[in-house]
DNA sequence: ATAGTTTGCTGATAAATATCAATGGTCAGA
DNA sequence: TCTGACCATTGATATTTATCAGCAAACTAT
């Protein structure tokens, strides 16, 4: 028995987004006219930067994360879980994505035609300012996430992810980080080596610790401290 | 005679905002009810990050910086030029600003209340694609900022700023820098005394002049391969 | 004009961070 | 079981960048 059972219908869909509060029944079933589901195996590319843009993604099942190709370096704008929609913000601009983002691990997304989703924005005005309400918040979370990267040294980037991690995306204390040490590195913007660096370093203080992938948080106040501190 | 007119009402202002293309009359005449300007001089706080939004400013002379407080430094998030709005991402979320502006040079403001905003975002569909239109724009160029600030070294940064103060803000090419050397650090992530060393090697290597304020690029193609090549 | 304040500039130094190179571990597939 | 590929780890080193201190220049307000 799986978790969720998304297969059938939008309307009975006991994963949907929250998003579709607002949306009655006739309007979830033009969604669920309108979309498909897919799998992608962990490392996966789900999409690629640059390219058409023709739905609206919705994660039901893993782990994805979304990131910008730089120069050799990828720097990851969030990880996004069950039951998160990605909301690319070329879709009313140029039809195309602005990032890239692939499965860490395996996943399954629903799409859903873009069309579709703009129709009933159109339609329906509390529809529109929840779609609204939510890319607002990514805006926000983009503002946190860049004053850290560019004001903060590596040790408080490294705890900033480390509390990005343990409570909005696993939403436990001991986890499993199931990213990659690189992919941690990406989300802090700084080399790998640096990443696991400062991961010892919290582990030889007893800040933390860390066996294979599983991290545990020993004290959180003081890596809120050195959050804070820079 | 000023270049713009824009205090009698919204219907006859030249420096309307282009989002105001999607408006009727009677939307625009309900603006112009729920507005008033307002003066800044140079270096004034416009609104501050954490206070209630209650309206959304448009530009109407003048410059503005949009920046967010760290922790003794802050970065820039853009410039804000006439005719343009500030769509701060709190309005649909919690009501407060998430950065906070201030007058680079002596500027004036049309402050237009978010709820008359709101309700023309959901009487009129066309408005509403306008505002996400406008809103993903802004989100664009963050990603692309952002890029630039966590990925490339110093050199990249500052051209990539000097671009954008040419390109987009100024929009001439000997143009005098009405930000000052701080501001151009915080807008490319740095301190103060790098970004005018750096100023002083792209003078050195003949790739502009620098006269007090006044900026002129000489060399845009050798500028553009340092802002690729990081 | 003059004192005081801010802004721009420079050099020396220290700190932060990346890069390079090497090694061991793990896992999938032949 | 072996082999290759990838990931994690560590140490040594080089590079990048910030900080600090001092000084000149420009602007403000007596």
């Amino acid at each position: 028995m799986t978790k969720f059972s998304h297969s059938l219908n939008c309307i009975d869909c006991n994963c949907k987004s929250i998003i579709f509060k607002k949306l009655t029944d006739a309007e979830l079933e033009l969604i669920n006219q309108n979309r498909f589901e897919v799998n992608f195996k962990a490392g996966e590319i789900m999409f690629k930067q640059g390219t058409p843009s023709p739905h609206f993604l919705c994660i039901t099942k893993g782990l994805a994360k979304l990131y910008i190709e730089g120069y050799g370096k990828n720097l990851i704008l969030g990880l996004v879980k069950p039951v998160e929609y990605i909301f690319g913000p070329g879709v009313y601009v140029d039809n195309r994505h602005h990032y890239s983002a692939a499965a860490v691990e395996d996943s399954s997304a629903c799409m859903v035609d873009v069309n579709t989703y703009k129709h009933l924005i159109r339609e329906n005005p509390d529809f529109a300012e929840e779609f609204i309400k939510r890319v607002s918040l990514q805006s926000i979370f983009n503002f946190d996430q860049f004053v850290s990267l560019t004001q903060k040294q590596m040790h408080g980037r490294i705890a900033d992810a480390l509390f990005y991690l343990s409570d909005v995306i696993y939403c436990k204390n001991p986890f499993d980080m199931t990213i990659s040490r690189q992919d941690l590195a990406d989300i802090s913007g700084m080399s790998k080596e640096s990443a696991i660096r400062i991961l010892k370093e919290f582990k030889e203080e007893g800040i933390l610790t860390v066996e294979g992938n599983n991290v545990h948080i020993l004290n959180p106040a003081q890596l809120k401290k050195i959050s804070e501190t820079g």
